[in-house]
DNA sequence: GCAATAGTGTCTGTAAGACAGTATATT
DNA sequence: AATATACTGTCTTACAGACACTATTGC
């Protein structure tokens, strides 16, 4: 179902003089659950395709508040540490078959024709961001959108380039989690080493070293064993949780890590 | 001297239906020479402030087109490895209180009011490149531009937000150089080791020890010694060259120096 | 011979990488 | 006892980092 009273059905059927022309922004939202890297996407009714949780940027907000805005709005996350990738812009990457003048407007119930602003180019501000896999409350609210984590490794048909935009975002992910200690955002406060140790696996994609991983990390002084253990079916694991101060002075001066 | 037959003056003063709104691409182009590392600005007479070789986007051209297209037209350079690095969108980043609809007016001799286009927000998608010092050939024919290279220590006064996007091409290009070789753009074909050695410590802002810089660059086979030396005054240094095959290889994998 | 610049060899310490056995829980 | 998972210690090797002397030219 089409939500009129929506802001966005606004912003479609009656133009965008709050929002600067031929421009949005794109979210890639990372989660990790069950030993495998996740990526959550959107689904709407009218649309055959998933898609990124994208939005435009008002003319009084920076590209950054925008993708905060939109990331929130379409996905009820919050506090989200966004982080520009790359822009789009390839031209025609907006034109979609799927979205003709006339389908747009049975859908909206409003006359859009050939020179309405959606069929101009739109060039994509993207972002990457980590988040736990158990924040989402998926909300359909927004226009009656479906809201799901898919696996990088298996995912459905996209809308648009936006296949293309999550590899690239993956690929910055994997660039940075060499220089920068990664997870503060995406386990709970304290955690397992099987769990930090999975987590890596799964976004690097290859297999690392048990002994050597534990020790990388204690060394750096980025994680800290607590006198707590977690209960489980065999062996109880040994909590850790990060060294805050120490996890972001690694943020800031950079780290190697394998 | 405005010249009013060149392609901007008509873009600023009849509009620009060709070209996407609320968008731009700013070029910083660095260069090396007498062992610093050296960025290209322009100046244009109608304005006091010096300013990054950026422009506008046509509606049938990529963000890269664009800013290749731009560097050509404003400085002469061409074919850049432009590397996109950052997006500039905080509200009011393009607001000059030296560029009043009034002075604007003035300058073009056509009534230019203050709901004109170019005062409603501006993006910036931002690109940085290296290119070798000499191969600047001065061009002052587009609107009557000054074009030089300034020292990045010792900038001069700059337009708008440009000195910061240049602190962060600076950042983004060290952040670069730990990971991928640098050099085959900013150097000639044969080259010193004294030479590729300055250029990392300009690049870096630091001392590198000349005897580990060799061995590192050898022992990853990115260079290769020629049986052939560079006249000088004193001792005659021997002459280097980049083995592509590697340096190439090195560039889709990634490195790390030091 | 002197000045200026080019070029390299060695030692040490640290950490990455490879590797396997022990510990703790449940059933 | 068997099973499943958690945990860690040692050895080797490679390389980063520190360090200083020799080489080649022009004047």
């Amino acid at each position: 179902m089409i939500d009129k009273s929506h802001e966005s059905y606004r912003i479609i059927t009656e133009g965008n003089q709050d929002y600067l022309s031929n421009l949005a922004v794109d979210n890639v939202i990372f989660g990790y659950h069950g030993k495998e890297l996740k990526v959550l996407l959107l689904k709407n009714p009218a649309i055959s395709t998933w898609m990124l949780a994208g939005g435009y940027i008002k003319k009084t907000e920076s590209a950054e508040n925008a993708a905060a805005r939109v990331a929130k709005e379409r996905t009820g996350l919050d506090n989200l540490f966004l982080q520009q990738f790359k822009v789009f812009s390839t031209p025609g990457r907006n034109q979609t078959p799927e979205l003709t003048p006339e389908i747009l407007s049975d859908l909206t119930g409003v006359k859009i024709d050939e020179n309405h602003w959606m069929f101009s180019p739109i060039v994509s501000i993207s972002f990457y961001t980590l988040t736990e896999f158990s924040k989402v409350k998926v909300d359909t609210s927004y226009m009656g959108e479906e809201c799901k984590w898919w696996d990088v490794q298996t995912l459905p048909d996209l809308f648009q380039d936006h296949r293309q935009i999550i590899a690239e975002a993956l690929k910055a992910l994997r660039l940075h989690i060499y220089h920068y200690p990664i997870g503060y955002e995406l386990l709970p406060e304290k955690f397992t080493l099987p769990e930090i140790h999975n987590l890596y696996q799964a976004i690097l994609g290859k297999q690392l070293d048990d002994r050597n991983f534990t020790r990388k990390l204690m060394s750096l002084g980025i994680i800290i064993k607590l006198d707590e253990v977690k209960t489980s079916n065999h062996r109880p694991p040994n909590l850790y949780t990060f060294n805050k101060a120490t996890y972001d002075q690694a943020l800031e001066e950079g780290i190697f890590i394998f």
